[in-house]
DNA sequence: TCGTCATACTTGACATTGTCTAGTAGCCTG
DNA sequence: CAGGCTACTAGACAATGTCAAGTATGACGA
């Protein structure tokens, strides 16, 4: 029996210099060190470096997956629960985030439960797309939709994090504010959008 | 008189290696081997390694602001023009796009040239969003919208540089279609929505 | 013509890194 | 108690970022 949880303390110790001081200055001898453990140690348990951003990765999208979910059965507005899940997931696990998204980072081609843990937390958003437009998964333009709100909350959630917007807020205004806002003008838009297609969005 | 232009030489080998293998795998010695010269001489010309990814943001967003002024001065759709030059930039030059936006590679928060150059090709891009949805800068709103519209550009550049939209595409599916599907998309619902909101866009 | 000074490098050294190889200590199963 | 598995530790290696110190070349003022 362990005293502690050797993989669970190194990826903690990972997922605090990540956040941090980024990614790239993630060395396994530092959080080794930290964990108190031999250099070698997480490897042992990782494989690899690409090894232990693709578990961060996983459990990433594990955290988004799990939270479209209950967006599903709670939400009585599907697409402005669809932003929020995204936008606040990456906020709250800006270290999952950052890494999630780079296939260079975590070998996402190679690993398998990586891969299928972001094909899971897309299909459960592809869902949330076609419940919020109302349009079947065959339809040609539910590809289009789902890309651009995927896009959106992708990029809103990629400023957020990655510090640009910040830096741009007019002055005096609150960013969890704004970023509110700017979910209600894409919802309005998408909704009166999707009513103006003649599409049954469920309410 | 030098035969060569060691610095931009060095600049180049950055560009096909980040292009190729991704920013994280650059390494100064690997830029030098390739140019031909000392492993100190990139030092000479960037400082550090910062340096050279902070002279790749500088170019890119240069590259994206002289694409914006272009559309400002011919576009008569603004919207429509703000984001093919966003998301065609971003195709055009990955190497570029995939360090600009990160400032922990090239310290954006300390290097004064490459803010400037990022600020620059911001302003351009508020100015667009002015143009598109027909609010003085000062509105309240007029932030809404540049971030909505910035954060869909760069969500959408994003999801096609790093690669997941390839991956999730519809079978039979051409990519340029699909952006061009995606923007279209979004240009009819944000002039449909300014226009309901009683804006005057100029066309 | 000479000394000075900046530019554009080169060479050498060092600590730190990712990763390979080779262990070892404890536990479970037969 | 033999054999094998898990969870590590220890040592070595090439490669990396960067500091420090050198050198060659050209411009410029006295």
């Amino acid at each position: 029996m362990q005293v502690v949880d050797v993989k669970r303390q190194v990826l903690d110790a990972a997922l605090d210099i990540i956040a941090t001081d980024g990614p790239d200055r993630l060395s396994m001898r530092e959080v080794a060190r930290r964990s108190g453990v031999s250099h070698q140690a997480p490897y042992h348990h990782f494989g690899d470096r690409a090894g232990i951003f693709a578990a961060i990765a996983t459990e990433g999208f594990a955290l988004l997956g799990a939270r479209f979910a209950r967006v599903i059965g709670t939400e009585s507005r599907p697409a402005r629960g669809c932003f929020e899940a995204y936008v606040r997931t990456a906020i709250e696990h800006p270290a999952h985030f950052r890494v999630m998204f780079r296939r260079d980072l975590c070998g996402l081609d190679t690993n398998d439960a990586a891969r299928l843990a972001a094909d899971e937390a897309y299909s459960e958003l592809q869902r949330m797309v076609e419940r919020t437009i109302g349009l079947p998964s065959g339809d040609r333009d539910a590809g289009t939709w789902a890309t651009l709100l995927w896009a959106t909350a992708h990029g809103l959630a990629t400023l957020v994090v990655d510090g640009p917007l910040e830096t741009k807020l007019p002055e005096g205004m609150d960013l969890d504010r704004h970023i509110d806002d700017v979910i209600t003008l894409m919802t309005e838009m998408v909704e009166s959008q999707a009513a103006r297609m003649g599409l049954t969005p469920m309410h």
